[in-house]
DNA sequence: TATGAATGAGGATTCATTCAT
DNA sequence: TATGAATGAATCCTCATTCAT
């Protein structure tokens, strides 16, 4: 528990304000949502779960889906706001000489991000296609703005020569789906395998790099 | 409709005595959980949608989770289905002598397949992560039964020298990622997006192809 | 409550295929909005006066309201209908050479309609100025229609000379006014006083004639 | 609100140390009673309106129905009070030689308060048949006060031959049935009228000395 | 076989009321 | 005195499921 607290903390710590009891509210349903769908968890069962009354929930979050979205929100925007800084070529071209750093970079620091939040990643991915207002903020985040950003980076390093001159798009697709193929995997599909995150990350690299590489 | 139609005697041919009224309601019921998802489903809703009573619905499926299995189950059959022959080694052997043809002729093949069917492939994944039953047939099917194919045709092509020398789990996983990875961005993210889905995949078999190239 | 059940048959005749069920429901229902008013009613209470269960109510009347709305619309328009038959005056003509006379006959005629139905009577005057709905049909039944033809006849004794020359809807009012306040006197103010209907019915029919008199 | 809040303070002033907030709960109860009713209105509902915390009605009013009573009974009191005073007859005897004067003044006393409270009124005549407490208030004023002064009243005019022997009750019932008749079409049934008060009321008189004038 | 009325447990939500601050 | 978070019973309503026809 003192785990969850943390990462709750994190993750909303922009209002910091939240109650001792609206967070037990929080963990409690995201233990629930993640475990049985947002539509099969009933608000009593948070409650029982968070220790508090029924009505509770109802004075913080005027409706479940309301909590949903507190829930859900935070999480996608705290996932991409990486990206999403200013400059971030400024930042690439005195970082990252290279396309696989950056590479290696982001897995990094985003992966050890979802491992960490792996019940709300889930939310987020059963939830986005069910709720219109999920999956308008994910257009709007991830293919006004994310989109925008990788697409600079992939040219940045395309120029360089680096990587293969394919449409960002499909270059973007094919990097994401490893990664995200090996998050899945990890946690999703295979959780009790022994994973290592090492290894496993070098050579996700590894097969980017070489799919990439530009022709001979 | 008629297209519709189609599939759904395709999937359920087994069971040959399938109703008028039963297809409607698989149907209905299909467009449904698609849509909305499972739990969100009412099956009045489903009843209304297919044209026939409630208690209709009951007489042939017990559950409403009856149903949901009765829909899932033999899609996930016929998704395998052709990894489960016997004797893919042989075929192999005699068709494939390059792993990019294997891999083109598979993609083709089941891309299609799932193209054809992606309201039951989105409600398979919606769902198996919350019915027990699916995760047991899943794992069951995948892991035990395709996973062992796969791993004998990457050691096939590994002794051939023409893929690179890894654990098949890890072969595996890449080359399923970036062909899923296509899968959901073009049907399920970007629907709207006018795919050229012969370029793209194959872009996606260079890539993989790349990826998994040997060390020079 | 077979005379509950008779009245229940007069009122909503119109449609016929009420269930028995249906009937103990509207019987249950307008006992309880009577005695405690509609927004104290709860709907689980209807269902066990009415002997079902809470869902049957549901099923038959989507909402509350609408369950009120059912049973109240007949009775507002039942109440008006003799008002509201075309020629009117022809058979006023024929029929009552005397205002007084034709009064007479309203009044018993309504009057023991109203007595019959004061349960519903009550909900209608206590839901009107709640219920927009029920607003608007009053309004338009009442105004539009009723007090036409109210109008027309009035004016119809007026010319003859034998009531005094006021605009109507003066006449109107205070005539109204005469006959409803000795119904809710006789009802809802005083209903353990032992009435007797002939008298005071003659006495609010002399009052209102000598009150409308042409001026001598 | 200036306006409101004198008649507040005219109808509450038994109770002088009425706090300012407990002005403002009283006044937005009163405005939500009437608007949706007692049972459709809710406590936080009122608290918002009178920018009082939801704590603060209930520390002043125990329960949501003493709020109801503390606001209904001042206003039967002070309706009524006129007519409890004593030696009435004495009164009536210097003052007003014809039942039509006494008649008119009263009307103008009362129909003027009624019409500067009638919000108050609404809640009373839509509350009195719910609330046991209110009605038996009633019947206790009504019926033992006020109807016996009335029955004075009625009888001294009828010994000086002013107005038909009949009942007093019946007599009374008469007469207010015609003056509430008034004041709820022209308040609650029209109100977007604009009515012409002065005319009206003389009419009302008209018509009521007409209705009672002995018999010739 | 098919129907759809009936069920009643369970769902989300509201509400009057309490109480620690 | 005033607050407003917390409560949990009660409310309206939905739903999967049953069963007589």
């Amino acid at each position: 528990m003192s785990d969850q607290e943390k990462l709750i903390e994190q993750l909303f710590d922009s209002e910091d304000d939240l109650t001792e009891k609206q967070k037990k509210i929080i963990i409690a349903a995201i233990e629930s949502f993640a475990e049985k769908g947002y539509a099969s968890t009933s608000t009593s069962e948070i409650a029982k779960k968070a220790g508090v009354a029924e009505g509770t929930i109802f004075r913080h979050y005027k409706t479940k889906k309301d909590l949903l979205l507190f829930i859900v929100a935070p999480m996608m925007a705290k996932l991409l706001a990486p990206f999403v800084i200013k400059d971030l070529n400024k930042v690439l071209n005195q970082k990252y000489d290279r396309f696989e750093d950056f590479l290696r970079a982001m897995i990094e620091n985003r992966l050890k991000f979802l491992n960490n939040n792996m019940d709300l990643f889930k939310i987020l991915i059963q939830e986005i296609p069910f709720q219109p207002e999920l999956k308008e903020q994910f257009k709007e985040h991830i293919v006004l703005k994310v989109y925008d950003r990788f697409k600079q980076i992939v040219e940045h390093y395309q120029e360089k020569g680096q990587i293969i001159d394919l449409p960002p798009t499909r270059v973007i697709r094919m990097a994401a789906s490893s990664i995200f193929g090996y998050l899945i995997a990890r946690n999703l599909i295979f959780p009790e395998v022994d994973w290592d995150d090492e290894t496993e990350i070098e050579e996700t690299i590894r097969f980017i790099m070489h799919g990439l590489s530009p022709k001979r």
